[in-house]
DNA sequence: CGGATGCTTTGGCTAGGACCGAAGCATGAG
DNA sequence: CTCATGCTTCGGTCCTAGCCAAAGCATCCG
């Protein structure tokens, strides 16, 4: 009642089922029209207009508008961060929806997180980029090794145009179904776009969930190594 | 709506004041009684208990029943991992409140915890025991080793007398400043009885610390060297 | 044994907000 | 221009859940 920053409005504003579900939805990392948030969410349009109105008030989402039509996604990497640790302790706990299918198992062991890839893949690609040094802890955080932008540049993302944005390069992400680090920041996202480019992945279209083809799972083995 | 874990549930948890409140402030680590939170939340003590409930319930706080007090502290670190996310989302967006003062230090160094002696003081005496293998961990919880009643032979605490008794002899108790355990039970309550005799110590008049005399804390020193 | 203290349960009150239908604005299509 | 589509505002209903007072247990004290 005394200190710090004022969670609870926020927390309340991930506690509406409807609001919750257009924010899962949008870990996907594409932009939704308010029409597409409202389907998810089980709601009519007046009441999803609502609630985006206020997530985007709040600065948990960015809007741009397109037309007639209005494109919601998530506004940072750190709301994602903070819904996905959700997801975690909700997982943990036993809430998790009544539907263990075929599909959840698919989202445990790769999926998309925001922009980058997480599940038991995300966290392989951690470890191992971790074990052979390419990747550190910092004083400030994680950062890229000498060995690891060699390493980058060898999988085709120039690092070098990643550090003059703002944007963190290197970020952990706590998996919610490993409950293990998974890498995040731009470099996470380029990686993801690299491998979604080179057919390694693909996305599967109805779920977060990301499918390997064959070749690509043999490219991933071999380029982080468990 | 379909597919993960429930998020809404837990945040809609986290999203009322009070029980934000709660858990801000349990952030420092340190164990709280139902009372103690009533009082940070700003409600009373039938509101507060609901709340604790729900809040145990979902697995983010462990309860520790300690005589008629319940002592309250976060479940996990991923629960404070998930509280730290949200305040830092809501800190980014200008929702910060006041900084709290300092607290009573003397309290901190020493008080009556019950009947025995808690702080620093009290912690450092469980550790001086600990460290001389006076006090054992065994399978029925704390137990006092045959130096150990020699020890308190000699401190003039009679344990045979004690150890007829129906209350445990040897209890942890949770240090609420200091956050690790001291020395309770019937043992614990012997100690401080014989340096209260001894002039080790007087309690302050109303609040609940413990003031050494000069010439107590050199023995107390040399009963329980760091 | 009372009497005090800490926590919980019960009951009843109330406010906030989630929801929808209908009407109101924009923008784009024909 | 007129119509269709996508989103928003308005008005009203309904239900959830927070809140407290009072009574009920449990524990400790003298």
């Amino acid at each position: 009642m005394r200190e710090g920053p004022d969670i609870s409005r926020l927390a309340a504003l991930i506690g509406d089922p409807g609001r919750a579900a257009m924010l899962v939805a949008l870990m996907g990392g594409q932009a939704l029209t308010a029409a597409e948030l409202a389907a998810e969410a089980g709601v009519t349009a007046p009441t999803a207009s609502g609630h985006l109105a206020r997530l985007s008030d709040a600065g948990l989402l960015t809007v741009r508008k397109q037309g007639r039509h209005k494109y919601f996604a998530l506004a940072s990497a750190e709301v994602a961060a903070v819904v996905e640790g959700l997801m975690g302790l909700a997982d943990s706990h036993g809430l998790t929806r009544t539907r263990p299918g075929p599909r959840d198992e698919g989202m445990r062991e790769a999926r998309v997180c925001y922009n980058h890839l997480a599940g038991r893949r995300g966290v392989q690609m951690y470890d191992s980029l971790a074990a052979r040094g390419l990747l550190e802890v910092g004083a400030e955080g994680l950062v890229l090794s000498q060995a690891g932008r060699v390493f980058a540049g060898g999988l085709g993302v120039d690092v070098g145009a990643l550090e003059t944005a703002r944007t963190p390069v290197c970020r952990e992400c706590l998996d919610w179904s490993e409950r293990r680090s998974h890498l995040a920041g731009s470099l996470g996202r380029a990686i993801f776009a690299r491998m979604e480019r080179g057919g390694w992945i693909r996305r599967d279209g109805e779920s977060r969930a990301v499918v390997f083809s064959r070749s690509g799972l043999g490219e991933f083995e071999a380029a982080f190594p468990v």
